[in-house]
DNA sequence: CATAAAATGTTTACAAGGAAACAATTATCA
DNA sequence: TGATAATTGTTTCCTTGTAAACATTTTATG
């Protein structure tokens, strides 16, 4: 039992005065260590998580409105623009302009971006598990449901 | 109890295929949903949480090299530069080459830097308390744990 | 000591992501 | 119906953050 352990604001030595305790803080520390972990691990495809999913909600609901897309994963329409159409130039998305609603588009994977899709899911899904947690499988569980629970994703947020 | 709810894969009539139980989009998602709050609350200030952190360790830790802050935050190098040289303009920080390596710098916080961490205390580090969180008391403290302990912060964290 | 290697920040050049203005289309409503 | 408002996505411009090359200083090595 080191020294600094009896002071709970000090790690490396470095006084962080209670930023520990941060919820902000604490997510943003711990998205760092998954996404380094994932670079470390899958880096070479190409894709990041985030880019991964665009694909993989379009599998799951073909024909899927952009805006709802953007919505459904939290990202901005602005971005989401210039992700579909790299995806497109790519040849792993099709865009249809509906004639009932010319305003919209509607999105497709093409053969190409579904076997991707397929052939990719156990990189995309399973790179958590090589990541050497401290924490138990309980504890993630728990983590899990707890982050589902706050962020209003998980079904028990509703009454 | 809506149909939806039979089916954990959906929600808003999007299929996230599972993507609801990803450490990773969970982290992300959790974590705009606080930045949310705090623009909603707190962005008049000009300060985002991570520049107040700045300010808030070098107050802990006077004369605290740029790398040591660097690296607590895990700011990266490049970017903590642009963050001291706009601190050091605006007249909350200030930078000292020390003899003994003049390599290296060391930060503290001028008068008016020092008012302003203690003025906005209860600012950044109650925001959260207003968040309307579907967690109980204990559950938040539950997750926070659990984050901690994840990312290595926590001394949970030593065997 | 002199040269090579490492450490510390900074600069430059770029990528990711967002806000605001915009164009096109559809819905509202007087 | 015709004008106004709302919706949907795109464009433009800007901010944030990073990687890689760099300058400076210190440490290590022959």
């Amino acid at each position: 039992m080191s020294l600094d352990m009896l002071d709970p604001q000090v790690r490396d030595g470095i006084n962080l005065g209670g930023l520990e305790q941060s919820l902000g803080f604490l997510l943003r520390v711990s998205q760092l260590k998954v996404f380094d972990h994932f670079f470390e691990k899958l880096g070479h495809i190409g894709l990041k998580p985030g880019e991964y999913s665009v694909l993989w909600v379009i599998s799951h609901n073909p024909g899927i409105r952009q805006g709802q897309l953007a919505q459904s994963l939290a990202i901005k329409n602005a971005h989401m623009t210039k992700l579909i159409r790299s995806f497109e130039v790519y040849g792993f998305i099709e865009r249809r302009i509906p004639e009932e609603d010319r305003r919209s588009v509607e999105l497709s994977l093409t053969e190409q971006g579904e076997a991707f899709v397929a052939r990719h899911k156990p990189d995309f899904f399973g790179y958590i598990q090589s990541l050497d947690s401290p924490l138990d499988e309980g504890e993630t569980r728990e983590l899990i449901r707890l982050l589902a629970k706050f962020s209003g994703i998980s079904r028990e947020s509703v009454q």
